[in-house]
RNA sequence: GGAGGCUUAGUGAAGUGGCUAAACACGGCAGACUGUAAAUCUGCUCUCUCCGAGUUCGGUGGUUCGAAUCCAUCAGCCUCCA
């Protein structure tokens, strides 16, 4: 540390951006060293390199990924500058969960596609003039054999099986590849080599980004980088982690009616999370916003409606943000079809080819999987054809122009002939 | 290098020669009730069909009137010994 005092103004900035760094994080490994940072940082006038690391693969954010990105956006706030690392190395390995083996090794153009994709979509969030994109195998790709020796002796194997992930699977019998245990330690490196001061990540991450603070110790740098670890945000069933595999994810690139009534489905008991960890909400209004939902005094029908609104207004615009929330009152407050129902492409024959069984006809448009997925359907009463109930399975039907399917509560379609 | 075990529908998991398209749970879809919340109730959930039929139980090849069930072989995974 420097010997000089701090004047009282650095020391209430030290505060203030403790503060805010810390609001909504589940764990800050450790914690005097985040303060001796954000210290050093106001003296020297240096921001801090904040990292985070981006899976090539999957480049589609949704708003799980936002927790950490709205912290991202915290730091930069502060003045502090972001390192994003699209992981096009680590990516070939894939973070191990046991399920996956591994990937396939992304083309030069996925790659660049994918990021490309990333870019446009994280500038909805974070501000780029303080954010600089990384691919780590610039660094990884150029290591000999003897460097990633190097790199492997850092660490013991019975370290290795701390690791949540791994100690499970090893006590249930089940595989673990050898380089597999090369992805924290490659993620660890990129810490290294870009002599990252705080990383930033999910809980899952803890031990991935504590592996890059042992590592620049190994790799003697004074003070290994900081884990800020986000909680994890629980996806639309409630109770996973959300992400794509489990479907049960918000996606920031989604159409804003799908935006708007997903967010609906979330569970009451999780809207206040996601308020506090993926909005820019202020401390102060989360806690009227609690206080009035403990009172009675605020719906939580509404209060979520608020939510589904801010996220379209955040990745679509205040405008977007107006219309799905329209639509969603016309259609599941009032039961009333839409007005701007997807057209479906049909081609002229089919339709000049007079009367076609309804079963036929749903699952040439798509709309379902099978005869037998679309038969249960009808018997079960959930498809209409211009808002009549279809109760035969066996009726036909001469699609016209214009003509509106619907099924279920949710799926709407109108006839385009092509 | 040696010995043994496992592999069943989206997932987990029963089933060890015919009564098994295959229990059960979860998931999924739909309906009722609602706030497209939760909870609850109901129905459906391999494919094609009016009955009924067809293709399934890691791959392949056998045995048998008949196999997810027995045998051989290949593959994947796991354990123990070295």
């Amino acid at each position: 540390m420097t010997g000089k005092e701090l004047t009282d103004a650095q020391k209430q900035e030290v505060q203030r951006q403790l503060q805010i760094i810390k609001r909504g994080a589940a764990e800050i490994i450790p914690e005097d060293a985040l303060k001796q940072k954000i210290t050093q940082s106001i003296v020297t006038g240096k921001p801090l390199k904040v990292k985070l690391g981006l899976d090539p693969s999957a480049p589609d954010i949704h708003i799980g990924h936002t927790v950490v990105l709205q912290k991202l956006r915290q730091f930069q706030e502060l003045g502090h500058e972001v390192q994003l690392i699209i992981g096009d190395f680590t990516g070939r390995i894939g973070d191990p969960t046991g399920k996956s083996e591994t990937r396939k090794q992304l083309t030069e153009e996925d790659v660049q596609h994918n990021a490309q994709t990333y870019q446009t979509q994280l500038s909805k969030i974070l501000d780029f003039s303080k954010t600089t994109f990384y691919y780590n195998s610039s660094w990884l790709g150029e290591l000999k054999f003897d460097d990633v020796l190097k790199l492997a002796g850092k660490v013991t194997v019975a370290r290795m099986l701390e690791r949540d992930d791994f100690a499970k699977r090893y006590a249930a019998n089940q595989s673990i590849h050898v380089h597999e245990f090369f992805y924290p330690l490659m993620q660890g490196y990129d810490s290294v080599s870009l002599e990252t001061d705080i990383e930033l990540g999910g809980t899952d991450q803890t031990f991935n980004i504590l592996m890059g603070r042992t590592l620049q110790s190994a790799y003697e740098m004074k003070d290994g980088q900081v884990a800020i670890l986000m909680p994890l945000l629980e996806g639309l069933d409630g109770t996973q982690k959300m992400s794509k595999s489990l479907k049960n994810y918000i996606g920031i690139d989604e159409v804003p009616n799908e935006i708007f009534g997903k967010t609906m489905s979330i569970p009451d008991s999780l809207m206040l999370k996601y308020y506090a960890l993926t909005t820019a909400i202020s401390g102060e209004s989360l806690q009227e916003l609690r206080e009035g939902l403990e009172a009675g005094s605020i719906h939580p029908r509404d209060a979520k409606m608020k939510l589904a609104k801010e996220y379209v207004r955040m990745y679509h615009g205040a405008e977007a943000a107006q219309e799905a929330e329209q639509h969603f009152i016309t259609v599941f407050q009032k039961r009333a079809l839409p007005d701007d129902i997807e057209d479906i492409q049909i081609s002229g024959e089919l339709l000049e080819a007079g009367p076609i069984s309804i079963i036929k006809l749903l699952v040439s448009m798509g709309l379902q999987a099978s005869n037998g997925e679309a038969r249960r359907s009808i018997e079960q009463g959930a498809v209409k054809i211009n808002e009549t109930k279809i109760m035969n399975i066996h009726e036909s039907f001469h699609p016209q122009d214009g003509d509106i399917i619907q099924i279920g509560k949710r799926k709407f379609v109108k006839i385009k002939r092509v």
